[in-house]
DNA sequence: ATAATTGCAAAGCGTTTGCACCCTG
DNA sequence: CAGGGTGCAAACGCTTTGCAATTAT
């Protein structure tokens, strides 16, 4: 019954046509291929993967194809990029507003913490430092619902 | 008299030392000059850039010795890893405790958010997505109090 | 003596870039 | 036939590792 909740998605054409040009990417094969593949994944997947997939899906695409795709997604705000391990990042489809993540730690399943109620209280700790707030970034850790679940019953 | 609170920090030795052995490493040569030069910075540093001043310090020490030192003091928790930017990590020597960072946007200076009243509220929200925390990582963006002054009277 | 630590250079790995080719309009 | 997009392979930059020399106990 979780499992509805951290169902892959799966993006109409259309909306995955309308995201790109939201980074103001034209639609190519690769870009699209791209895309479908990350939203996909209910997880946070690396560059590296995510083109080993299409691989093996059959796509016909480069590594760089995937790198430039990604980057261009990531800073226009259309997809996510994380940087949990370092010397590599990982990239997600996430919704378009301020939201922070939830972690699984077993096996790496992305939750999204849609309400925040951070900024207020940031506001008024971070002045006691002398410090105008601007942004943050918040990432939760812990163990998903199948995790835990497998871990007491296992 | 901002200043003084974001003045470098100058460890004695007994301090430098026991920091070392409290992250399992006997507190060679390389290693005090490693731990010192961290705690005269403000900010966050790479771990090439560390290198690069004890080397300008006049120190004899290879670039795998700084690494070395690094990664042990911080899988021990004696210094703090960041990932702000991908491809390479930041180091900073931290108080002990849970604590999360502001970090200047403008001149990189970080400090401290000691207070962190979000363990309740993060295990209510979590649980709704199924989760149980673990741990949390907060990072806050902003204008230290030196750059905001800078930019109004500048 | 024995064991740990260091420095160097080479290897490793994720990522970016130069450039020729290939599309699409 | 102009212009962006793509793939490949080479280059890149940070980090780790193998190994012989060095240091401490």
């Amino acid at each position: 019954m979780l499992d509805a909740m951290q169902a892959a998605r799966q993006l109409s054409e259309e909306d995955v046509n309308s995201r790109l040009r939201a980074g103001g990417l034209k639609p190519t094969r690769q870009r699209v291929r791209v895309l479908q593949e990350l939203a996909a994944e209910p997880s946070d997947v690396t560059a590296l993967e995510l083109h080993r997939r299409l691989r093996a899906d059959g796509d016909r695409i480069g590594l760089a194809t995937v790198y430039r795709t990604l980057n261009a997604l990531a800073s226009e705000g259309v997809i996510d990029a994380f940087a949990h391990h370092p010397g590599e990042s990982c990239f997600r489809l996430c919704s378009a507003g301020h939201h922070h993540h939830l972690v699984c730690t077993n096996c790496h399943l992305v939750a999204e913490l849609d309400e925040c109620g951070l900024e207020a209280w940031l506001d008024k700790a971070a002045a006691e430092a002398g410090f105008e707030v601007t942004d943050h970034r918040l990432e939760v850790f812990g163990l998903c619902a199948e995790c835990r679940t497998a871990r007491v019953s296992g």
